[in-house]
RNA sequence: GGUCCCGUGGUGAAGUCUGGAGUUCACGCUGGCCUGUCAAGCCAGAGGUCGCGGGUUCAAAUCCCGUCGGGACCGCCA
């Protein structure tokens, strides 16, 4: 096989004269007649016209190796769309390394294939400009985390794949143990107990590019595994890992963008559901939500009758047609809403609504003057108890307004002072918003000690912080616990007894019996990041091999069934489907 | 568990609402012509179980029911 001395996309006018031989792919071909052909060859660099004097045995996507001299275009054939468009590689002579049968579908198309086409035939879909973008940018992003850490002095560690199922949270993906008939291991959905002893191991700083497995339906931005930084130091405090992340996160954007972005601004989750509706707040737009409770607090109607009424304004939305204010409505209600009350302003300050006539006069300028809402506006109101309240104006507030995913540019946000607890149980038990290791806030400690009662626990606030990028979780860390009083009470809190937390958390529990420093972390989707730093909707689209939404692979055709022989090995036995 | 959208030669779309011959467009593919193209051009050609099954009808890509596959979302994702 003849040898590559060059690269395609990296020969130009500095290369003239020169002979080379360049290896790739044929992206397309040109015949001019029995005498004059133009191969364009592809390898990862880019793209190089050779020129030959008989291709006619030569087809898309054959692998050639191609000898030629470097020469200067005649100039009225320059290609300036093309970076090599001033050379060509001129008398070349082609060694065909290997045929192709015509693909799937065209590598160098200007179309959009079915995804599951290009999922299938994946190795081929790699070939195209876009994954190789996006796939090498994602290494160059995994560069730069790894380059950050090291320079603040974080040291990789790796921990076990194989490990202990704990119920809490995910649904666990399991592996059955051969040597241990009946039992399973867990694929680790986080390191996260494993990095807390590495704490109280005295690594003092850690980090890990960690694959997660996580059980559940997914989405365009969740797959079964994915990629998280995940890290965790001792004798911090939740500002200095966010100082940590904020310079990883900075370092990554910058080798993808060239800018480094500004520093990340902070806001507590409460004003970022009450602004937002949402914990992950998209805030390259506006459309904040207004508190209207107020204003309709001595009612005579009852929809409005409710712990909670906001609404959003859309300035100069008031032409939306009634077909679509019903399919805004029945979103609304598929959100939860019991429905969506929309009000238009007139020219002269009058209103259109459906519910107009159940609103007093004092009560529509009360709305007007606090929604700032002028001709031509329209208002959306949603009336319930406070948490609906917020989830379904944020998703309508997205629904109305976001904008795709490569405009507006990259808006990070902290998130801080989560609630320590999301909601309360069937049976009275509150429910962890983070997970159980979560540090209470130091002046939430007393409310949690003294009280029992469900709507206080709500209002304890947690030392947990989450990283948002354009309306994305990022991912989210806090402030752990390191004292066995703590913990305990808070698995008190959680239901969790005595017995249960030695079962499931034992080791760790032991482990801070022997000098636990005082630690806190993070963790972040790196499939997530680079998807928005290089403008794909999907993290698919930065992902070698993804699996579809339902789970499957349709290149390997996994899951597939074992056989009998493993089946017994493992000591077995497949039901057959429920109906 | 639920809601919505999509499935038509190798690829992408139109046709479906309003039933009437597998019709159309672009790319690709095969053959021919062509000595400066680069979304090459010109000529000719091949290629289809309209995802699958059932129903309605004289007649179904089109309407109805079911099912499979893909996608977006709600739930779920400590």
């Amino acid at each position: 096989m003849t040898k590559r001395t060059d690269y395609c996309g990296r020969l130009s006018s500095d290369d003239i004269g020169r002979t080379v031989t360049v290896c790739g792919w044929v992206s397309k071909r040109r015949e001019h007649g029995e005498f004059l052909a133009f191969v364009d060859l592809r390898d990862r660099t880019g793209i190089v016209q050779c020129v030959v004097d008989h291709a006619h045995d030569i087809r898309s996507e054959y692998v050639l190796a191609v000898t030629g001299t470097v020469r200067e275009r005649p100039p009225e054939t320059a290609n300036n769309d093309l970076p090599t468009g001033s050379i060509e590689i001129g008398e070349a002579t082609v060694e065909i390394l290997s045929h192709a049968e015509p693909p799937p579908f065209q590598i160098s198309g200007r179309v959009d294939v079915d995804e599951t086409i290009r999922i299938r035939h994946r190795y081929l879909d790699l070939r195209t400009s876009r994954m190789q973008r996006n796939l090498r940018s994602r290494a160059a992003i995994n560069a730069a985390i790894r380059r950050s850490m090291d320079d603040q002095e974080f040291v990789e560690l790796e921990t076990p794949m194989l490990i202990a199922s704990t119920p809490e949270g995910a649904r666990d993906f399991v592996v059955p143990s051969r040597l241990s008939p009946g039992n399973f291991y867990a694929l680790p959905q986080s390191p996260q107990l494993f990095k807390q002893l590495c704490m109280v191991g005295g690594m003092d700083r850690y980090y890990q590019i960690a694959r997660c497995m996580r059980d559940e339906d997914l989405r365009a931005d969740r797959q079964f595994e994915f990629t998280q930084l995940d890290m965790e130091m001792s004798f911090v405090d939740g500002r200095e890992v966010r100082a940590v992340i904020s310079e990883a996160v900075s370092e990554a954007a910058e080798v993808i963008t060239g800018e480094r972005p500004d520093s990340i601004p902070e806001i507590p989750w409460s004003e970022a559901m009450n602004r937002y509706g949402s914990d992950k707040p998209d805030i390259r737009f506006g459309l904040e939500l207004v508190d209207l409770t107020s204003v309709f607090s001595d009612t005579d109607f009852n929809a409005f009758k409710a712990p909670t009424i906001k609404g959003i304004k859309v300035e100069a939305g008031g032409d939306i047609g009634r077909n679509q204010l019903d399919q805004l409505t029945d979103k609304a209600k598929s959100w939860g809403a019991k429905g969506l009350v929309w009000v238009k302003v007139g020219s002269s300050g009058e209103v259109t609504s459906p519910v107009a006539k159940f609103m007093s006069e004092a009560e529509i300028s009360g709305l007007l003057s606090t929604m700032e809402a002028t001709e031509g506006d329209i208002c959306y109101l949603v009336a319930d108890e406070w948490r609906k309240v917020v989830h379904v104006l944020g998703l309508l507030r997205l629904e109305l307004a976001r904008p795709p995913v490569n405009e507006g540019g990259l808006c990070f946000l902290w998130v801080v002072d989560f609630p320590l607890f999301e909601d309360v149980d069937d049976d009275g038990n509150p429910l962890p918003a983070h997970h159980p290791f979560t540090m209470p806030h130091a002046d939430d400690l007393e409310l949690l000690s003294k009280s029992s009662v469900a709507s206080d626990l709500l209002e304890v606030r947690s030392q947990a912080y989450d990283l948002v990028l354009n309306g994305w979780e990022l991912g989210s860390g806090s402030v752990r616990i390191h004292r066995r009083d703590i913990q305990q009470q808070i698995f008190h809190l959680l239901g969790i007894g005595e017995e249960e937390s030695q079962q499931k958390f034992g080791f760790l529990m032991d482990a801070f019996r022997y000098g636990a420093p005082p630690h806190a972390g993070f963790a972040f989707g790196i499939d997530r990041l680079v998807a928005l730093l290089v403008g794909e909707e999907n993290i698919r689209e930065v992902i070698a091999f993804p699996k579809t939404q339902s789970g499957t692979d349709p290149l390997t055709n996994a899951p597939t069934s074992i056989d009998q022989t493993q089946l017994d090995e493992l000591g077995l036995r497949v039901l057959p489907p429920a109906t």
